[in-house]
DNA sequence: TTTTTTTTGGGTGTTTTCACGCTTTTCATT
DNA sequence: AATGAAAAGCGTGAAAACACCCAAAAAAAA
């Protein structure tokens, strides 16, 4: 049997490396690719036939983060089976990484049984999730707030807004900065708290920060 | 020469692993002792005298952090060369961890060199900077933000306040569940807003998050 | 036992934030 | 060109947040 291709896409050289070396001394697989950023990946795939089966990719990357990278391979690559990789584990950013085509997702500090598991797993089913807790848990928001993400997701202006809203200014600042009426800044907040489910500018700022906006 | 005896304590296993890794390709150092967490560190420490001579610190850990661990190991162990490991860099973490005794401080994705370099250095000289630019700015730190740290500490009723004002809760409510007159509560944010050089509540939340007290 | 520090509380007034209801402009689709 | 949805803008009133003033208990240190 061939050995199953594998790319790491992961900004941080250390854990990169500790996922490579974790992943030789299995030898079903091998690492063909090592990048440090989506946009580097992407290029590469691009310029080269010999692709990956199963890539390891890490959510928070600088210049283009896991989801972002993530949905442009499902439209490009869509034979490529993406397994998402965290520190922390958040609900909506899961969910978000799913939506984009994830096809599991793993906690950075799994053993490297439960590695080679999903890898195998990912590769012939298609598909893996870590355990049935995580497993139901999905069941239901992919129904039930699926759907709801997709009514309530930010407008990009609204976006801009939260990121401004993540600091000291008032909203009459913001509304400075992106040269609007402190009226239709009030509107977005008015909005925002809405799709969030939050009451104050507080809370706005802790989703923000949970969903690395800012 | 003996080679260096080195403990890793990080609660990350992929990165606790990777380090370990790292450091077997150099003769000169031995890894004794792998630990999770401080206080699993502290026990391990105080039950033998198979002693490390350099400590490789991750920051941010449940249970006990790398700053109270290491401050305890400095009054306790003052022999034990303490290296803080973080993942992103933050100015006043990085100074509260050299006033805890810390000997030097890398982030994590350094080169194994780099490693090597100041695991040596640390042990030889007992302190180790990266570069020149984290050096000067320490220096000035040292001097001028040092004292100022000192005066501008959070007092724990404070910081109680702090962790509390991280959430949708008017002011009025936190001094309910703090059981206090809400003008008290009204003080406590106006020192809290002189001591962290802030004018508004997202001011504290910001602080509160970069410094992970919440 | 003084002295100092911490904790707690108060008054007054301004600014910002938030809620709610409504209008105008813009722009893509038909 | 019509129309319908969105984005942008407006007004008012109430609540919360902020600024700056000061003082009394309580606890800790001297």
């Amino acid at each position: 049997m061939d050995k199953i291709k594998i790319a790491i896409v992961d900004d941080h050289k250390l854990v990169s490396k500790a996922l490579e070396n974790m992943i030789s001394f299995n030898p079903n697989f091998k690492v063909i690719m090592n990048c440090f950023n989506g946009e580097d990946f992407l290029e590469q795939l691009r310029s080269t036939d010999d692709h990956p089966e199963v890539v390891l990719m890490d959510i928070n990357m600088p210049i283009k983060n896991g989801i972002e990278t993530t949905a442009e391979i499902s439209k490009e690559f869509p034979n490529l089976k993406v397994i998402a990789l965290t520190m922390e584990d958040n609900e909506s950013t899961i969910i978000r990484m799913l939506k984009a085509g994830a096809k599991g997702y793993l906690l950075k500090d799994m053993s490297p049984d439960v590695l080679f598991d999903a890898i195998d797993i990912v590769h012939k089913k298609g598909i893996f999730y870590t355990d049935l807790v995580t497993q139901s848990l999905l069941k239901i928001k992919t129904e039930e707030k699926f759907t709801k993400e997709v009514n309530d997701t930010l407008k990009d202006r609204e976006v801009e807004f939260v990121k401004l809203a993540c600091s000291e200014l008032t909203y009459r600042e913001i509304a400075d900065q992106m040269f609007l009426s402190p009226r239709t800044i009030d509107g977005y907040r008015d909005s925002v708290f809405v799709k969030l489910n939050v009451k104050t500018r507080v809370g706005i700022v802790l989703y923000a920060i949970k969903n690395n906006l800012c």
